[in-house]
DNA sequence: CGAGTTTACTGGATCGATCCAGAGGAAGGT
DNA sequence: ACCTTCCTCTGGATCGATCCAGTAAACTCG
């Protein structure tokens, strides 16, 4: 009949006449009671529906909730549609759980996470996952003055971030294209900015990209065709506004009915480039007879692809497991530095060869 | 020089002189201190490197931290990798965004969150995606005395769930084959308990599956198996230790080796059914010509295999803005009432045909 | 001009725990 | 018998905010 309150640790405390000092430390320090009293103070909340000290108030006091905020670009659905962000989001979640953390996800329709969410977020430390040099969410989450560890992009100064040489990976997968024989490349970009736009993207729009990557990537396709003196301006650059096989296969269909056609197209994407053969396949172009595709990502996929695709392997979930090591790390109040970039490699599979001219003359 | 401690509202307040009350009123209340004041406190704070009120402690006053828990089974790779389970977290997540909540996920290496962790999590209510009946976790959660909503199982007292009438379902697509004319049916399950059985079950391991969908699914088809005067008994169901392709594939290939092979297999999930397609395939068995292939969900990959699946639709998406739905309310103070299943129907698509043995008679 | 209302701001209580210095008594040593 | 050490247990301070009752001043109005 008495207005009941919710049971805490004082509750507890004033029925078994003992101090909330010593029921907090029935739970935390078994070692700081004795171990008949301990029994009698569990035994007790059991009876009472005390499911143990409240998380929150924990949390307060400790300075410590057990949750790492992951900022991702664009909506659940389309981060989770992607298999490179799923192992990178895995591996983080399996590291940072071995103390204890878990991760924190906001998510708007479409959109990734509003600034003030951010702020509001109860999180000991922030995870960003490739988001745009100036994105809002990142400025907020900064502001918060946590723990901070950056996959890839953007580049911030002081906050370590694990990244792969992308100016060198996509350098070397035109390479390969190149030494095939291929002259007329085409280019399958993931978005340069998040205006949504699909479509071609001119040199300018290339240079202004607010994903660092992306420039990079440009940066290092553009140094390899520059070297066997071809123009880069010349080879053709197509824009998806997200990284799906939809959208690359709507991006791949403006380079296959180019009057030249690209006897090879680089997909930035693993995700694109299975977009590529779709479109492929739809017109009837074969592959890598008639066309060669070189992705990126090595996501699982790809080596499931019909054909299996020539990507640059980057390691997933390695990737992750080292950012969630970082964020430990600073966790545990150490000072992270900046890790060395990320090994890759060009795996060749079965979705590149010469191109068409050349193999009569084989 | 001197010792720097953390910004806080109360640094501020006495950095001003004013109360922290009112510097508290600034970040939450604007209509309750004077535009110049709160402007003036504002442009401090920016100074001072103040980043707002600290969520944590906000979070214990207030009593809400802005956090629905999630507690998938499997690890977050596995989770993520059904697209299934990605589209009710994107519904799930969407919905809860309106009201600031976003979603905290904790996952061991392949197996789910550790009871403990489920204890100390700093969130607002559960959110439980088809656990077993007796699953640990479950029952830590419960104990919190927070808010809580089942999507499909467990059944749990005076907790709502939302789910579809399973039973039914089954018994649909069982229907259908029936109505085929197929006899010789094989059934593809998902797991029964969490054993990593994977292979032939048995009536007693049906049964005694502690996955409720799964005793439900069975259910409903055994009894439309009984309908036409045949033996449940009779019919092979192999268990997947997983829900993914592989495993069901491999499932498959048991089902197909039989020397009385099914002509129709209902494999309960989408994840599975494609599994049974690739086995099919690499069997060199047409589909639907020498058999028929049933899954269940509709998921994305349904639509775009060869053949496109003929499979049970639930909503996915939605059942995740309806289980979000319960938990706001539930969260405003509302006492939801259990739900309404959802509505689904059976997708006849080019997966499923007559038997063999039927169609020279056509 | 004085009563009543509104506006702007304050300080104490509170959310539910953990930390830490220390009290009291039993055990051990000489 | 006295001092020291160890083991249990305690109460006050604290984490960083929000809530709420209340005060003082400014404004409204017949």
């Amino acid at each position: 009949m008495t207005a009941q309150r919710r049971v805490t640790l004082v509750t507890l405390a004033a029925d078994l006449g003992v101090s909330r000092a010593t029921v907090s430390n029935a739970y935390n320090r078994p070692d700081q009671l004795s171990a008949a009293l301990r029994e009698r103070i569990l035994a007790r909340a059991n009876e009472l529906n005390f499911a143990g000290p409240d998380p929150m108030a924990r949390g307060l006091r400790r300075g410590r909730v057990g949750a790492v905020g992951v900022l991702v670009d664009q909506g659940l659905s389309y981060a989770f549609s992607d298999p490179a962000t799923v192992l990178f989001l895995d591996g983080l979640a399996v590291e940072v759980q071995q103390d204890g953390y878990g991760l924190l996800l906001h998510a708007g329709p479409g959109g990734p996470a509003d600034p003030t969410f951010v702020r509001n977020a109860v999180v000991d430390a922030w995870v960003v996952q490739s988001l745009p040099d100036d994105h809002p969410a990142v400025t907020a989450a900064q502001a918060g003055r946590r723990p901070m560890v950056v996959l890839d992009q953007p580049a911030l100064a002081g906050v370590p971030r694990v990244r792969i040489d992308d100016e060198a990976a996509a350098a070397q997968a035109v390479r390969h294209l190149l030494d095939l024989g291929h002259r007329r490349l085409g280019v399958l970009s993931m978005p340069l900015r998040s205006d949504g736009h699909q479509g071609w993207a001119d040199l300018r729009r290339q240079q202004e990209a607010t994903y660092l990557v992306m420039r990079r990537r440009l940066g290092g396709a553009a140094a390899e065709v520059a070297e066997i003196g071809a123009t880069w301006a010349e080879v053709p650059v197509v824009e998806c506004a997200s990284n799906d096989p939809d959208a690359g296969a709507l991006g791949a269909g403006e380079l296959l009915r180019l009057p030249s056609r690209p006897s090879a197209i680089f997909a930035f994407s693993d995700q694109l480039a299975l977009g590529v053969l779709r479109a492929a396949a739809d017109a009837g172009i074969e592959v890598p007879g008639q066309l060669s595709v070189v992705g990126f990502d090595d996501s699982p996929p790809a080596r499931a692809a019909t054909p299996p695709l020539t990507t640059i392997v980057q390691p997933l979930r390695d990737r992750g497991r080292a950012v969630g090591t970082l964020v430990r790390a600073l966790l545990r109040g150490e000072t992270a530095a900046e890790p060395a970039p990320y090994p890759f490699h060009l795996e060749v599979r079965a979705s590149t060869g010469p191109p068409p001219e050349h193999q009569a003359t084989r």
